[in-house]
DNA sequence: CATTAGAGTGATTAATCACTTACAAATATA
DNA sequence: TATATTTGTAAGTGATTAATCACTCTAATG
């Protein structure tokens, strides 16, 4: 990736997740990177090619994550990091984690297949410790994550509190290791 | 309102949650209405006006429910009817929540005053309750119901197991009434 | 009957949209 | 040094955008 490359790439992403796909024009791109209209679609082929390029590139790392808790074996534990997973957020990934918020609604989710490994290994978990409705439990933990990370991501505020209330809840705030 | 006027209405409201505000242009939502597009603003003003005809529609219907729950004085019973919300969605109302969310990713989230009492009234009845972080109870509750009105509203899919999930995680399963 | 007001239309506006083309500058390779 | 190749630009393209325009139609009022 070239300077100019890495500076549409960027600013792609900031302007995408501040006022999403849309409302974002390849010009305003292009005049905030302080670049040509033209080297966009060099670079990307078009806006939707710009658009993956970010996702795809957004989704490696973010795999990453969704492994590291996948190979957890003991299922308590594997619970409690899945829960801290948005407390954990880069902030750096902040721009990124909007934009995939915001894409959910109109162009369906962006799914990985770190993310399905990540949701039967939930379910799996909740089986090993014999709760009635492992599958349901996965969802649950699941939406919790969501709703914590939108709240993260939407509002400033100092989340950690919230780690604690859940914690408890599932009796995994004085889980050792 | 007129019929045509009400065309415009309904069509702009599930064409705006379908593929987002942005994406939908007032030509688009004249041919599908079956209107002139002149008609739009002349009933509208504009395609902001037309969207906050929607928006404060909508939301007054929702603070009838944010007050019923207000209104409801044993604090566990106050709880459990606010996690009980988002299952309790008219899916004639799909739509408008769908654009809800939305909007919350670019425009900020849509806050009336319903809203914050309700907000308010969890914290007291985490307090009344002797909950150790009544306030992040409180936004943890918020923040479980936007996660799990998400899955309720982009996947279609049976939610009520969900509900049996976190309702034993505060102990309210069994709860008289 | 004459007047008025609101409902509704279709053509038209300037601006913006995603994208292309023609060409120059820089950089690598021979 | 000569020649490709890549990186970059400026000026365009037609299509679409939100919004306005002059206008017609219908129904009620006086």
């Amino acid at each position: 990736m070239t300077e100019k490359q890495q500076n549409i790439f960027d600013t792609a992403l900031n302007l995408f997740a501040e006022h999403g796909v849309d409302a974002t024009s390849t010009s305003k791109i292009a005049i905030a990177a302080g670049v040509s209209e033209g080297l966009i679609f060099r670079h990307f082929k078009n806006k939707e090619g710009l658009l993956n390029a970010i996702l795809s590139s957004g989704m490696e790392k973010a795999d990453a994550y969704f492994h590291a808790i996948i190979g957890e074996i003991d299922p308590k534990t594997r619970i409690k990091k899945a829960l801290e997973l948005p407390f954990q957020i880069d902030s750096k990934d902040y721009a990124f984690w909007r934009l995939v918020y915001t894409l959910k609604w109109q162009r369906g989710s962006i799914e990985s297949d770190g993310m399905e490994l990540f949701r039967a290994s939930l379910a799996e978990a909740f089986e090993q410790l014999d709760y009635e409705n492992p599958s349901a439990e996965a969802r649950l933990v699941e939406a919790i994550i969501d709703g914590i990370a939108t709240e993260v991501l939407l509002k400033d505020i100092y989340p950690k509190p919230l780690l604690e209330c859940i914690l408890k809840k599932y009796k995994l705030n004085k889980l050792h290791k």
